[in-house]
DNA sequence: TTAAATTGTCACATTTTTGTCACACGCATG
DNA sequence: CATGCGTGTGACAAAAATGTGACAATTTAA
C-alpha cells in the first residue's frame, strides 16, 4: 500500500512519512503542487494525504486544484489535512471529491485508524497483502473478506459491513482499549456516527459472537473509557 | 525525554531546567521567542514548557503565537508557565492546545507532577502497538491506559477514572505526603472536590488494592499532612 | 415494485460511578 | 471525663455511562 504525502510544511510532512513507514506503508513526499502532479503519476500511489493549505501561485494550483485534477483521472482515495478552524474547507473538499479529512493536530493512531478506515470504505482494491485474510483469537475465526465469523462452537454467522468494521477494529488493536472516539471515527469516518450509533452496533456484535450477550466475554467495556477485544491478553 | 523550557527570565528557566535534570530529564532553554522557534525545529524536544507572558515585538511572536505555531505542525505537549491571576491567559492557551498550565510559583514537585502527567496523557497515544505504560511498586502492578491493578497475589481490579487519578498521583509521588490540598485539585481540578470526597475515594481504592483496608499498606495517612504512597521507601 | 436486510433513532432500564450524610473511632488537650 | 479534631466507615442518593427493546428510515436484492 503505497501513499503519497502532499503538504509543504516539511516538519510535519516528515512526521506523518514516519508514522506511516512504522505502521507498514510505503511512503512518498511531495512539498509543493507541482512535485506533488508527479509524484501522483509516476510513483501511482494507492492513496493520498493532502493537506488542503497548500500554497499555490495566484491563480494556479494549490491543495483543491491538486484534488480535483486527481479526482477526475482516478478514484483513489483522497485524505485531507487542514486545521482546526477552517470548516468551510473540509466542506469543499468533501464536495470536490475528498474521501476523509483529518484535523491538525492528530495524533499518530488517529492518522492510522483515519486511513485504514478509508481504505477499508473504499473496497481494499490495493495488494492483498496487507490484511491478513482470517483473525483468530481465543476460539473465534474471523474472516474480513467474507464478513463471516466462526464461534467456537462452529457455528457461522455472517456480519454486516459495519459490524465487520468494528470487529476488525477491535481485533486488530486486541488487548488495547479503543475509547468511542477511536471507534466512531474508524468506523463511520470523518463527522459521521455518534456514541448511540456505536453503542447499538456493540450490541448488535455481540448478540451475534458471544455465548451470552450479558456477560460479554470478547468485547468488553471499561466504563468512562472505551470497549476492549479481550482486553486480558 | 528532552523538554524545551521557554522563558525570558532567565532565573527562573534555570530554576527549571535545575530541577527537570535532576529529575532524570534532558533540557534545553530558549530565551525569546526567535531562539524559541529555532530550537523547537533543531533539539525536537519531545514536550515545551512555555511562558505565556514572553514578550515579543509589537505584533510579532509571543508566547501565543509559540503556541500556535507549534501545535499547527505538531501535538507535542505544552504546558504554558503563568502568573497567578491571569486566568484569561490560561483559557486562551488552553484553546490553543496547550495541554496542561503551572501557574508561577510552583514547587518543584507540582513542576514534575504536571510534565508526568501530561506525558501521560499525551503519550501513549500512539500506534496501537505499544506497550501500555506501567508501574509497578512493591507487588503492586498498575497499568493506567487500561485503568487496571494486578495485585501481588494476581487478581486483577478495574479502577474508576477518579480512583486512577488518585492511585497515578500517589505512586507517581511515592515516598513523598501529598496534602489533601495537592491531591484534590491534581484529582478534581482547581475548585472541585472536597475533602469528604477525597476521603471517600480513598476508601475505595484502598478496598479495591489493599489486602486488609483496615491496615494499609500502600496508601498510608499522615495525620494531619495528607496521604502517601509506601511512605518508608 | 415488494420484501428483506441493514442501519439509525428514541425511550427507558440497568449498571457503574460519584457525591452526600450520619456517625464511629482514636487521640490529644484542658 | 468531656470536647474538638482528623480520619475511617457504611448506607444511600444523584449523576453518568452503558445496555436494551421497539420501531422508523434506509439500503439492498429479488
Amino acid at each position: 500500500m503505497k501513499i503519497l504525502v502532499v503538504d509543504d510544511d516539511r516538519v510535519l510532512a516528515d512526521l506523518v512519512i514516519f508514522t506511516l513507514r512504522r505502521a507498514g506503508f510505503e511512503a512518498t513526499m511531495a512539498n509543493n503542487a507541482a512535485s506533488a502532479l508527479r509524484r501522483w503519476e509516476e510513483d501511482q500511489p494507492d492513496l493520498i494525504i493532502l493537506d488542503i493549505n497548500l500554497p499555490g501561485k495566484p491563480g494556479m494550483q494549490d491543495g483543491f486544484a491538486i484534488c480535483q485534477h486527481i479526482r477526475n483521472q482516478s478514484d483513489i482515495p483522497i485524505i485531507l489535512l487542514t486545521v482546526r478552524g477552517d470548516e468551510e474547507d473540509i466542506v469543499n473538499g468533501l464536495e470536490i471529491g475528498a474521501d476523509d479529512y483529518i484535523l491538525k493536530p492528530f495524533s499518530p493512531r488517529q492518522l492510522i485508524a483515519r486511513i485504514q478506515a478509508v481504505i477499508r470504505r473504499s473496497g481494499n482494491k490495493g495488494t492483498a497483502s496487507s490484511q491478513p485474510a482470517k483473525l483468530v483469537m481465543d476460539g473465534l475465526e474471523f474472516n474480513p473478506k467474507l464478513r463471516e465469523v466462526q464461534l467456537d462452537d462452529g457455528r457461522k454467522k455472517n456480519l454486516t459491513p459495519l459490524e465487520c468494521s468494528l470487529l476488525e477494529a477491535l481485533m486488530l488493536n486486541a488487548g488495547l482499549v479503543l475509547t468511542f472516539d477511536d471507534l466512531i471515527s474508524d468506523i463511520w469516518g470523518a463527522g459521521g456516527g455518534s456514541s448511540e450509533m456505536l453503542r447499538q452496533l456493540v450490541r448488535r456484535l455481540r448478540s451475534k459472537i458471544e455465548a451470552d450477550p450479558t456477560k460479554p466475554h470478547y468485547i468488553q467495556n471499561l466504563p468512562g473509557l472505551g470497549y476492549s477485544f479481550l482486553p486480558k491478553g
